[in-house]
DNA sequence: GACAGAAGTGAAGAAAACTTCACCAGCTTA
DNA sequence: TAAGCTGGTGAAGTTTTCTTCACTTCTGTC
């Protein structure tokens, strides 16, 4: 069952859209800020977040590009009263999925999700992609060890891996991460540690298996 | 028990190699020529090849070189009359892993083969480098195709593989062929076809894998 | 509030990987 | 024996990947 993480701060259409949502077979969250859902990212995993482009507080933009640092793999789908062009552009550039403006039916809405998880599941040039992906990060002998201290270690800081491995430019490391994380192999969370995903505890099932291999 | 390939055209001298190597613990092939040794490798892995440096027919330089293209992680001893320092030096660029010079004491030679098994089997960073070697291959298109080709074909020749893949420039598949080859991954008999190694299916097996992971 | 350290961006340069091209040697076959 | 194919080599050029550097922003701490 797909999980939808609902961030707004609009008590009444929260519940409205909780009740639709899983009358329509969705399994759902509700979160009333952004740092909120950004917190409920941290700890569990959604298919989809709807969020709301403005709330108090933290604009809906910054918690976008937070929460595609945190999941980057979480579809993250747009809700906005003042719908502009620019807005819906910057969105998807930001990562966004899809970019829906209030008010809405919810057929239109439900439409929407299921488009968007049709498009996660149907991306076969992401999955070949994410094999390359895969297979180019392992190629480099630095996220190899990233990897493994990370495995060693699970959860650890920037500046702890830069000493760990010797390395002298911060930055350097802060590329290799980058590297990573757009393999879907490491993750970040608000503390800013990072840690293996699914993915990467099966890279690291993988390399074991290499160097068994070439060990023996 | 390290296979050995005994490869010269005095009868006498191989039948005493034989029976002392025997004596040593090794298990031994002899060729008289230096095509039939070519023949050997083909069908066969030896650990090391004690290589007459000067034959009839075919000069043992060239035939240490088909033997790199053939077997590129069989080690190769060079054994020579006339020791030369530039001798030496071209058989040793052209792979050879050790050179002597006859009359040698058998001492002598069971001392070398040692030392390259041991060199062999104590290459650490060629083992790291391996798992580079495969990793770098395997994170090429081009080459996952080759290697899925062959797996699919057995045996293929340079412009059978250019063209099914549809590649314009045949020299493009000669640099990912040498690649493969490096990697340990191919490797290439005497009517230039090529074939996947070993190593080669185990690297199919662990792409199938990785596929698995992602398509699920 | 000033300073140090953590985390990161973006541009520029260096290094490695890959492609293209010009050319050659060997073999087949008309 | 000329033409055409195969399987290469080596140099030059292009692209990608990686590294370095100068600079920013945020956070904690004194």
């Amino acid at each position: 069952m797909k999980k939808i993480l609902i961030v707004d701060d609009d008590g009444e259409l929260r519940g409205n859209l909780t009740e639709i949502l899983r009358g329509a077979g969705y399994c759902t969250d509700e979160a009333v800020s952004g740092c909120e859902a950004l917190e409920m990212l941290t700890s569990k995993e959604y298919d989809i977040a709807l969020l709301d482009m403005i709330m108090p507080n933290r604009d809906g933009m910054d918690i976008l590009t937070e929460m595609k640092k945190i999941r980057p793999r979480t579809r993250v789908i747009m809700i906005t009263a003042f719908a502009t062009i620019e807005n819906a552009v910057s969105a998807i550039k930001k990562g966004a999925s899809d970019y829906i403006s209030k008010p809405f039916k919810i057929k239109e809405l439900i439409t929407t999700i299921k488009r968007v998880i049709e498009e996660s599941r149907f991306e076969t040039d992401i999955k070949k992609l994410n094999i390359e992906y895969t297979l180019s990060s392992l190629s480099n002998p630095i996220r190899r060890n990233i990897i493994n201290l990370l495995n060693a270690r699970s959860k650890m800081r920037l500046m702890e891996i830069t000493r760990e491995l010797d390395i002298e430019d911060h930055t350097k490391v802060v590329f290799h991460m980058r590297m990573l994380k757009e393999a879907g192999i490491i993750e970040q969370n608000k503390e800013k540690s990072y840690f293996l995903t699914k993915e990467g505890e099966r890279a690291i099932g993988f390399l074991k298996l290499l160097e068994n291999y070439v060990t023996s």
